[in-house]
DNA sequence: CTGAATCACTAAACCGGTTTCGTAGGTTCA
DNA sequence: TGAACCTACGAAACCGGTTTAGTGATTCAG
């Protein structure tokens, strides 16, 4: 069928081995026969047979994503698909693949690691949406897998972290309601056991604090559109509700957005909004949001490189990728005066 | 290191070959011993190593994946991370893996299928995104790959298709719309050279035409929020101009709406929308999206399944999955009356 | 001039399975 | 009783690479 290294050694009148040395790079072939063997193997065309390597040097060439999140809300999340396209750019220049598993529930996600290790189908992983304090480090220590994370998790992680830190982005938000007079700006929070849920708030708190403000409007939701108009609902109904909210995410965002507009609410005039990831879509509402944009298909290649120079032994610190960078739109303004605000009806 | 086939024969008192042959069922080995080599095998927790496997058999155990979109593009639609949660779940239970690969261009696109295939990554592919006279059915053939498209391609082919017919959901969008009062109603499509983008058009200008309406207000768009932006800003500004627009995503509608919003024009009294897809987020919207709920999931459980059976030798015919079904929302009205819809300023 | 070290390469083991081929032992039938 | 035929299994080839051990020729030091 297809040509061989038997082929190759048998046409350049040498020996498998010696082939196999030659195209490796390893010493024991003279420069001349090497030079032959090159020509050959190139005349003939010559391919590895990936699965062949793979038997004997006990590697896949290949880096797994376990998804754990609900399919549904997966969806609607622009973050995976755009991460995904990253880590595919650097696959492929390097010859690897990557093997997408998708698991619901804490049981599945660690029998879908183990079945990863034990079938030898990846090299390493990537361990996106990183809890608090995540199970899944030790899990690869036992496997045996190289891994990176999306940001440093809070317990101790001897693998490296591929930092984008939402921190300043928040904060920027959060300061830039506070520029505009705001002083009841709310924080409607993802997951608090992811670290990126958990960050976020502890970024709207922290600005609030250093404006001289109460950090009592916050309330916790999952990332989803239900959630973050649920959220709303409950803020707006507050007695001092809010005069802005910093949600966790676009999702959230435009679901709130939304949500008070269909109270006769109007953004910015009596509430101002801003959203996390700038979604492409967020530019594309009424009013355009305000938002946080963040370069996942950056984060997904060099979370992607990052795993493979590991495979290759070289072993850096965390890297720091830039930070997210606040993008204007029409949904903060200045903050209403007091008593409109308090008063809508 | 891990135990082998080599440990199992040992242990069993039995060749290697014996051993192959009990577990897979074959011929050549009597049942008293089978069942001695099965408690043998069992006892030392013997898995048999998928590399080996994989090279004495020629197969990859795993299916391909090819996503040649935009990523950014990819981020907002909700359709492939949903799919992909299915076609895992049937991999899954038959121990494949899902090998995800982005290509952007045309070239790249062929590039990455080659590649699976001359490395052998993967034993069959699922073709989405299938455009009306699609080179990749000519080009799974030559690559002697197995495949499955979503839809049937307009062209030969040879592969088995599953189908979710968008027709009857986008025709009964119409005609909901038609008993609402409306008489000018817009399409915005997708992408035409992509059969689903093609489809929907078709089904739209047949309610229109069954209607006895005209179908002269179509505009072309790509499944973006930024063209169908575009394509409503265009709709509206005609003189002509539509009391209903009909979408082929919810993305492009929900960018359409909020354009709409913000000049000045009332969803569903001055203008009615229609999306397609049922996101999360559509029924979250002010007013909440009339739009169309497809299963993406349950389609990629059972496009996975057909390319296994067919992986295992059996060969069915296309399959047709249930229609998708109209979900009504706030964004669809009676139409209104002419003299107004014509004057807006 | 000789023993040791180096070089360039071959032969063969190895990774862990599958599959073909050969054969010992028992059964069937003429 | 012997030829023909199964059955049940072992031995070995095979998939296509990598890696180690070994060998003959050359180089070098003493």
């Amino acid at each position: 069928m297809s040509v061989t290294i038997s082929d190759v050694a048998l046409a350049a009148g040498v020996s498998k081995g010696a082939v196999s040395h030659a195209l490796n790079g390893n010493a024991g072939v003279s420069e001349s026969t090497r030079a032959r063997i090159l020509q050959v193997a190139s005349d003939l065309g010559w391919k590895p047979n990936l699965r062949a390597k793979a038997l004997s040097t006990s590697k896949a060439f290949a880096v797994g994503l376990v998804v754990a999140r609900d399919p549904r809300l997966l969806g609607t999340d622009p973050f995976f698909p755009a991460f995904i396209a990253g880590v595919e750019s650097t696959l492929v220049e390097n010859d690897f693949v990557l093997v997408l598993t998708s698991a619901m529930g804490q049981d599945k996600e660690e029998q879908s690691y183990r079945k990863l290790a034990r079938d030898g189908r990846v090299d390493g992983v990537i361990l996106t949406d990183v809890r608090v304090r995540d199970p899944r480090i030790a899990l690869m220590q036992e496997l045996g897998l190289a891994a990176v994370t999306l940001n440093r998790p809070e317990g101790v992680s001897s693998f490296p972290a591929v930092c984008m830190d939402d921190t300043e982005g928040i904060a920027g938000a959060t300061r830039h309601l506070i520029a505009l007079g705001h002083e009841r700006i709310a924080h409607v929070g993802g997951t608090q056991s992811y670290i990126h849920g958990c960050s976020r708030r502890r970024a709207w708190e922290g600005a609030m604090v250093r404006g001289g403000l109460k950090t009592d409007l916050f309330v916790e939701a999952d990332f989803t559109a239900a959630a973050g108009a649920a959220a709303t609902a409950d803020l707006l109904r507050r007695r001092d509700r809010p005069t802005a909210i910093v949600f966790a995410n676009d999702l959230m965002a435009i679901a709130g957005l939304s949500f008070a507009q269909s109270q006769g609410i109007a953004v910015p005039a009596d509430l101002s909004i801003t959203g996390y990831d700038n979604t492409e879509l967020a530019s594309f509402l009424n009013p355009p949001l305000t938002t946080i944009s963040t370069d996942p298909v950056l984060w997904g290649r060099v979370a992607a490189q990052v795993l493979l120079d590991q495979l290759n032994g070289v072993r850096g610190g965390d890297i720091v990728l830039p930070e997210p960078q606040l993008v204007l739109g029409g949904s903060t303004g200045p903050a209403p005066s007091m008593d409109f605000a308090n008063s809508p009806d």
